[in-house]
DNA sequence: TTTTGAGTTAAACGTATGTTTCAAACAGTT
DNA sequence: AACTGTTTGAAACATACGTTTAACTCAAAA
């Protein structure tokens, strides 16, 4: 090994690359440039490219997946038979972004971006991915919302949460273009920990409406 | 002129084909073929593909844009000095996107996914074409926005506006996708009206949130 | 020392893309 | 009917892409 593993510093540039130009206006060979690798390793580690974006998505995904799982298995070991409320359910995901991808702020962006990509790609081989994938933890989110909202319909509440959803994956994925936009319109500057303080109370309050 | 104008073709052609599959993900020659036009005419007619995309934006654009002007102008004009609620504004929007997407569904589809493309599209020549060319409308809302919500800080009240907007692009842009799913998971039809009436209670709640 | 096998490298392959070219067809005018 | 400017058509162009190949490196095992 040489200084870092060549596939972390491929999954380190494409991260990046994806982030700021998105997924196939990124090109194999601007990659491997910035992470100072042959063009083949690419192909070699990966297989495909296709499999290197589900490999940046997995990197981020696993152990945001193992974050949320424990702490919610801590919670209900030591808080047995309590509801949670929309905003404590939003901070248990939160804080597992956070400290995922602390640090790395880019890495919400990619993340969110996918998201975003998979769901309103057509063919949409990555939402088949994700889904099969983290099917379990959706789940488990799904009837916790489903707990803290009992006077919903599903069909509404399923929407409400794509509402939740398509907020912060816009949001965050735009994240630094809009943090920019307020720092040149009313010269103040955002921490992305401040945004999402504004983003969560908005998301409680849409998905509990009238 | 044939049976229907070569350029109006063309941007039907690249309009179903952009909301289905994204932007580069269409080739022109895709294009052309369900156009059944040469593939040099997009060249000839628009100068670039890029150009074409902007060509394809526009023409949803602009309509709506006098749409939501005449109509803000005509409430002005019968309804001077009233405050208009938050309800009423996003109305205002949605029934202007009604009209002029009507008997077209897939239009919306192509307008969300590219305010979605322009905002974290990172170099973003789309979100510099949108805001210089559309400004006034758009400082024109926002000033409605803020005399909705007065006691709302600029700043979150700039957070808030962009959060509804990640709400409505994610969701209808990806709205074929997630009326699948709901078919699927819940055996319901879900008509595009009977979505967008779930989002605005949504979004008019979240932006008043507290 | 020799062998092995994973990792790297440079080069090439095949294909798909946006764009350009230039001749042919067309429509409208004189 | 002849001319003119505009639009179409088939083909080619140049380039960029993802992928594959085959020779090479080099450390660890035999």
């Amino acid at each position: 090994m040489a200084q870092v593993d060549t596939v972390t510093r491929i999954l380190d540039a494409a991260e990046e690359l994806f982030a700021e130009h998105g997924f196939a206006e990124t090109s194999l060979r601007t990659i491997t440039a910035r992470a100072d690798v042959n063009l083949a390793a690419v192909n070699y580690h990966f297989g495909s490219k296709k499999a290197l974006i589900q490999a940046v998505f997995a990197r981020f995904l696993t152990p945001f997946y193992k974050m949320v799982e424990t702490s919610l298995d801590v919670h209900e070991k030591n808080h047995p038979d309590t509801i949670l409320s929309i905003e404590d359910i939003l901070k248990f995901v939160a804080r597992a972004m956070a400290s995922v991808t602390e640090g790395d702020r880019s890495r919400l962006a990619i993340f969110m971006r996918l998201l975003g990509l998979a769901y309103n790609q057509g063919q949409g081989h990555l939402r088949k991915y994700l889904q099969t994938e983290y099917r379990s933890l959706f789940r488990r989110v799904m009837a916790l919302i489903a707990k803290a909202t009992p006077d919903l319909q599903p069909v509404e509440r399923f929407w409400r949460f794509h509402f939740m959803l398509g907020s912060a994956a816009f949001t965050l994925s735009s994240m630094e273009n809009l943090r920019a936009i307020v720092e040149h319109d009313f010269d103040t500057k955002c921490t992305e920990e401040e945004v999402v303080g504004y983003l969560l109370p908005f998301l409680a309050a849409g998905i509990r409406a009238k």
